[in-house]
DNA sequence: GCCGGAATTGACGTAAGCGTCAGTTTGCGC
DNA sequence: GCGCAAACTGACGCTTACGTCAATTCCGGC
């Protein structure tokens, strides 16, 4: 029994340039979602260390920045993950956002609908123009 | 024959403080578009005087708002409708780019669907995992 | 001739998500 | 023991459409 307190299915370490053309990101970005939180890979003198569970995390923050979530949401997922091995409170309160997020991109949907609809009437009112106005 | 060079079929030339109010924007948004080309209301000794003319571009540019256009483009429009009499060349130009404006909220829209389909997806999963897994 | 309300012009602040230097340190290869 | 590549840490830049002071000026009323 090694002291190995944490999850970590063998060795997977890659360096920041290997982990960002893994997921198509920049450094930048890697080091972004580390200043903000949701990210902390292992230090071996000041160099990251990403390991196979910061992976899974950048999965899911990638996956959450598809979806339409702020880095703050996204954040919180994370957390209630980290603090939920139950993973009932977690899959609760993803559950609330998952439903209010669909509501709000239903919303835009309905926004979006209408403003299509104008430009389309502006289309075929400018169109009706150009042909009788027609030099 | 006066020298009224401009169209401007009778008074009606409100305060800035007037003209915010019936068009429901602040003082604030009104400077900004002036200063960024949209309007220019005369000057009495400083103060801003709107007049019917400008009220109407207010219109447009308000239109042209809640379309989804930017204050750039909105001037891009106003600009050749000023240089354009004959409106011809400004509905062609209009005519293009509402088109494209329409092509590219079409994109937004098909997106948009997409997402909301994976997080319904999402919220059947989760809901399902906290049915089965209910304490 | 003064007061208060309204208008004016800067100019910095905001939010999001990184991009882009700049300057420094570390590590590897030979 | 040196050089270069790669990584690191600030820290400012960018974009959009104004919000929000702050300091000044102007105008009407009494």
């Amino acid at each position: 029994m090694n002291q190995m307190d944490d999850h970590d299915p063998g060795p997977m370490h890659k360096g920041i340039q290997e982990v960002a053309e893994m997921l198509g990101v920049t450094q930048r970005a890697l080091r972004f979602y580390e200043d903000n939180g949701l990210i902390s890979p292992q230090r071996v003198s000041g160099t990251r260390i990403y390991s196979r569970r910061d992976m899974g995390r950048m999965q899911l923050i990638l996956r959450g920045k598809r979806l339409g979530f702020s880095i703050r949401e996204i954040r919180e997922f994370l957390d209630l993950y980290d603090r939920d091995p139950t993973q009932h409170d977690q899959i609760s309160h993803l559950l609330t956002r998952v439903r209010e997020k669909i509501v709000d991109l239903k919303a835009q949907q309905v926004a979006l609908e209408k403003t299509i609809g104008e430009l389309i009437q502006i289309e075929a009112e400018a169109a009706e123009q150009l042909s009788k106005g027609g030099a």
